[in-house]
RNA sequence: UCCGCAGUAGCUCAGUGGUAGAGCACUCGGCUGUUAACCGAGCGGUCGUAGGUUCGAAUCCUACCUGCGGAGCCA
């Protein structure tokens, strides 16, 4: 833009230069004419905003590029930006100029609705409406303030290993692959490798995919998902539950915050955002069963684990996310610290979201004494030598440690109120879906 | 793996035994504030696949395929 006066900018950034000329580079999401104004629903990645085309006031070849420009047809576009009441954005653009860059010809995503299997068919394309721009954008921003939160708070982000050559947590199913001649895993979590880094850096996290071959179906369920897991040194059960329900009320602060215009655009109730603030109410496995007989569930005994229904009915009695502590002991992994007061339960908490989301946290204390956690992996029937370096991290100053991990789209899922978890990560892997 | 629902135009659907339909998209025309714009015209079909019942099947029966919703398991 050499030797002009016109201002490059993106739609996000317009309000700065309010009464002026600008350009931007655009797609036509949508358009309505009539004979002698046209509106163009533009976006440039940062945003939505409508630019006005007036036939009076521009040149007969840019009010017919106007008219005959298709949806998602590349332009650059020049216009005045004007301060307008009826905008979303609160801001227009009075178009001067339209240059097409490219014509799409038959897009296929049209304005009218769309069913599930073709829209995950053009998800590549689905991306760039509205609402899914919005849940993109509000996943970023959870994305920014874990970190945000994290190194705030004194953690060190360490990668653990995608490639293992052991079964973490032994029950669910894991993708096999090969490692030259051995046979390797893909991580279904980093946890155990996020031990060993909390007794070299204290205080970490980990944030990257995971896998879970399981052949799962549901609203709440992905082959691969991004998972956040925090350990930490010198940590009991009850800190633990403290550092989560700050960091998810800090995110949930932070999407209310800097996400407002993606929140209206997906019609969320920010109200029951507004109310996640720490603490999170926490009841027991022993008075959440009671709890479901009194509501009727009989078909559940303590040692029986609980369904969705039963989760969602403890989930509907509060308006916070709630914390379900002290499992019993055969319902969880090998490695969480017995109640020292009872050893038919541990010292864990799931959490489970509001309305209907399910369980976003699964976290405990870890055992730290030698003796026992080698009983456990006996009782569990797993291969001592896999374990041999997670062992020998109770033989070197073992300190009593705690750690949780956070499921990122089931997070995304329930703050942008999709209904799915398809629709929170950019191209989700699902049971039948490895495309696109 | 199990239970339930669905598959008809590029897309979303109606049609439930007798000539294959609508809206959107696309093309053309009209319209100065539209918000999934609207109005008129045009274009558009191997009714998921295979077999069967019937004078006649998108429609009834059987099998299979694909997708969706849920369960179990999990974050």
């Amino acid at each position: 833009m050499e030797g002009t006066l016109v201002i490059k900018t993106t739609i996000s950034e317009v309000y700065k230069h309010a009464e002026k000329e600008v350009k931007i580079g655009a797609w036509i999401a949508n358009k309505r004419s009539s004979g002698k104004i046209a509106f163009l629903q533009l976006r440039d990645g940062s945003g939505f905003i409508q630019g006005v085309v007036v036939k009076a006031d521009v040149s007969e070849d840019v009010f017919q590029t106007a008219k005959t420009v298709t949806q998602e047809s590349s332009v650059y576009v020049t216009g005045v930006v004007q301060k307008d009441e009826r905008s979303p954005l609160g801001y227009e653009l009075l178009v001067t100029g339209v240059e097409v860059l490219h014509h799409a010809v038959d897009y296929p995503i049209t304005p009218k609705e769309h069913g599930t299997e073709f829209l995950m068919d053009n998800r590549h394309l689905w991306l760039r409406s509205r609402r899914q721009h919005a849940v993109m954008k509000i996943r970023n921003e959870i994305i920014r303030a874990t970190y945000e939160f994290f190194n705030e708070n004194g953690f060190s982000k360490v990668d653990p290993p995608i490639l293992t050559g052991s079964a973490p947590e032994g029950t669910s199913e894991l993708f096999a692959t090969k490692y030259f001649d051995e046979d390797a895993y893909l991580s279904q979590s980093g946890q155990l490798y996020m031990e060993a880094a909390a007794m070299a850096l204290g205080k970490v996290f980990s944030f990257g995919p995971t896998f879970r071959a399981e052949k799962s179906k549901t609203r709440r369920h992905l082959i691969e998902f991004w998972m956040i897991e925090p350990e930490m040194a010198f940590t009991e059960f009850d800190e633990n539950l403290e550092v989560q329900e700050q960091y998810v009320a800090y995110i949930v602060q932070a999407v209310l915050k800097n996400c407002k215009l993606e929140l209206k655009t997906l019609g969320r109730d920010t109200e029951k955002l507004e109310k996640i603030t720490a603490p999170f109410p926490r009841i027991t496995y022993d008075d959440a069963i009671v709890f479901l007989h009194e509501k009727g569930f009989d078909d559940i005994k303590w040692g029986d684990d609980f369904g969705a229904p039963h989760e969602t009915a403890i989930a509907e009695s509060y308006d916070k996310p709630v914390f379900i502590t002290h499992y019993p002991t055969s319902l969880k992994p090998f490695y969480m610290q017995p109640d020292p007061n009872r050893d038919d339960v541990v010292l864990c908490a799931d959490l489970i979201a509001p309305e209907g989301y399910g369980e976003i946290i699964g976290g405990s204390e870890r055992i730290h004494d030698f003796e026992l956690l080698k009983q456990r992996l006996e009782e569990h029937n797993l291969e001592m030598d896999a374990y041999k370096w997670y062992l020998e991290l109770r033989q070197y100053g073992s300190v009593p440690h705690s750690g949780f991990g956070l499921g990122l789209e089931r997070t995304v899922a329930w703050i942008s109120g999709v209904e799915h978890v398809r629709e929170s990560i950019p191209f989700p892997r699902l049971l039948n879906r490895l495309y696109p």
